[in-house]
DNA sequence: TTTCGTTATATTTGACAAGACATAACGAAA
DNA sequence: TTTCGTTATGTCTTGTCAAATATAACGAAA
């Protein structure tokens, strides 16, 4: 029975966290679904504080990650820009990586 | 003004956390202290909370991470063992390392 | 101008974690 | 057998964060 090693990894920009692993869920959920309601519904999380991710989102960005829109047929909706989608791409890829990288660093550990 | 990526690694024994960051702190300050009471003071936190931190990690590891001694001379101590210095020098490098290849994956999302 | 479902925001409530506090257990040495 | 500083453990309070609730703002279309 060996250990297992787990990470957590997020970026930042200036002193706020732009993207994070619960971040990156609610872009591919507001993705699928066209609307940040619909999307914390299918995440299990309350509006507001998917209302509040994302707002933080847009505003640590460099360029918008989101395009909201209020009011009008079906009320609005939320969808991602061509940056958002680019980040959540690249965000997957890093972690993936980070984890292959460090199953292969655990052996120093298992081999004690 | 390009973001930062960080990250926080640790280590699992069939659901237990073995090591964190927080912990190898801990066991760290044993060392320099060859107390648990000391190593609590000297990083600000309560003794309960430190002792509670060394009992999971003594009960996750596979052989003792640290020696405790109850009574006798000074009243007792805690040091570690050659196992506990070994995990202990093999988070860091792991954890370092993490951080030199996140930095390279980095890149990935600032040439967006 | 009324309806509708969404985004946007404030306020209150409740649960859980952290901290403070208290004290028992221990064993070598004087 | 008394003292001492440590390890070991329980209990209660407090602070913080999440959740629940409520409601305002909005604009296209009927």
């Amino acid at each position: 029975m060996s250990y297992k090693i787990k990470s957590r990894i997020w970026i930042e920009s200036k002193n706020n966290v732009l993207l994070g692993e619960g971040r990156v869920h609610l872009l591919k959920a507001i993705q699928e679904t066209g609307s940040l309601s619909k999307a914390a519904k299918s995440l299990n999380i309350s509006y507001k504080k998917a209302w509040q991710l994302l707002d933080s989102v847009n505003k640590s960005a460099k360029k918008p990650v989101t395009i909201n829109s209020i009011g009008g047929k079906g009320g609005g909706g939320a969808e991602l820009t061509e940056y958002g989608q680019s980040l959540v791409i690249a965000f997957d890829e890093i972690n993936k990586n980070c984890w292959a990288f460090l199953d292969k660093q655990l052996e120093k550990i298992n081999m004690l």
